[in-house]
DNA sequence: GGTATATAAGTAACTAGTTACTTAATTCAG
DNA sequence: CTGAATTAAGTAACTAGTTACTTATATACC
């Protein structure tokens, strides 16, 4: 039945098991799966030593659209995850800081996005895992260069 | 630097950018991705002869739940797309009918939905999109073993 | 026949995402 | 130095999805 489906289902419908997997992980934090990982993107352009964190760089990296992403941080900020404040520097931009109870959380999600792929690939060879995650990239590189 | 995302993000982008695509084609039709998906399912179940179609056989199809599946039948039928009645032999079921513009609408979705996929996938080979297709099925036949 | 259980569908309230538009700060041309 | 273009962020209104709950019909057991 899912076999003859349309690719474009086939995709929607891992994303959705994916996300339902990692939203049961992440609610235990009192987060959803997508703010967890936003949550996780601060928390390591943090560690590696990032001058200042902008709402458009995590946009970039989620490739996700602006009003989207203003709800989540303002989920976040209200949660009291991170702290957003002007830059000094350029004052159209918001400056991201996480707070201590969010410093490394990026190794959580790392970790957590990890137990999920080998949950929902565990039919799949190390091989196979490997391919996959490939061809993966190779679309998302394809789609970055438009 | 999507290189290093961890795989969940990975599938939403992807998924982002294959319901874009096909929403823009969609919308000439006045529908979107998803409503033109389901209304592909109703036609090509009518037109393979089934008995009678119910929102529960459309929800297992597409791997959405019941309130999601009501709202896109409603909306669906409200735009004149399908008819909704009361099954005659037991009441609790409504009875799924496509009008006669949506006929053959099945094979209109595939052929968009291919040309996503090509577009997508421009830069893997015939041999690596099969494979990729391939290790779709067999994560989504592992979905449905739970 | 009458009550308990199961099942199809609908509703409420929420998060997630989109496009289109507005606001505010900066930059750059003259 | 002023005014136009650019750019970061926010808002409105919508579709898409979720869980938790309600309603209504049908079945099964006594």
């Amino acid at each position: 039945m899912s076999i003859a489906a349309p690719f474009g289902l086939k995709i929607a419908i891992i994303n959705r098991a994916f996300r339902k997997r990692l939203d049961e992980k992440a609610a235990a934090m009192g987060l959803t799966a997508v703010q967890l990982r936003i949550l996780g993107s601060v928390s390591r352009l943090q560690a590696s030593g990032e001058v200042e964190i902008h709402q458009n760089d995590l946009e970039q990296i989620e490739h996700i659209t602006h009003p989207a992403m203003t709800k989540h941080l303002q989920h976040l900020e209200r949660k009291g995850f991170i702290r957003c404040v002007p830059s000094s520097q350029d004052r159209r931009y918001k400056s991201i800081t996480c707070t201590e109870q969010a410093a490394e959380i990026y190794k959580l999600i790392l970790a957590q996005d990890a137990e999920v792929f080998a949950e929902l690939c565990r039919d799949l060879t190390d091989e196979q895992q490997q391919t996959l995650i490939d061809l993966a990239d190779r679309i998302i590189r394809h789609i970055d260069k438009e």
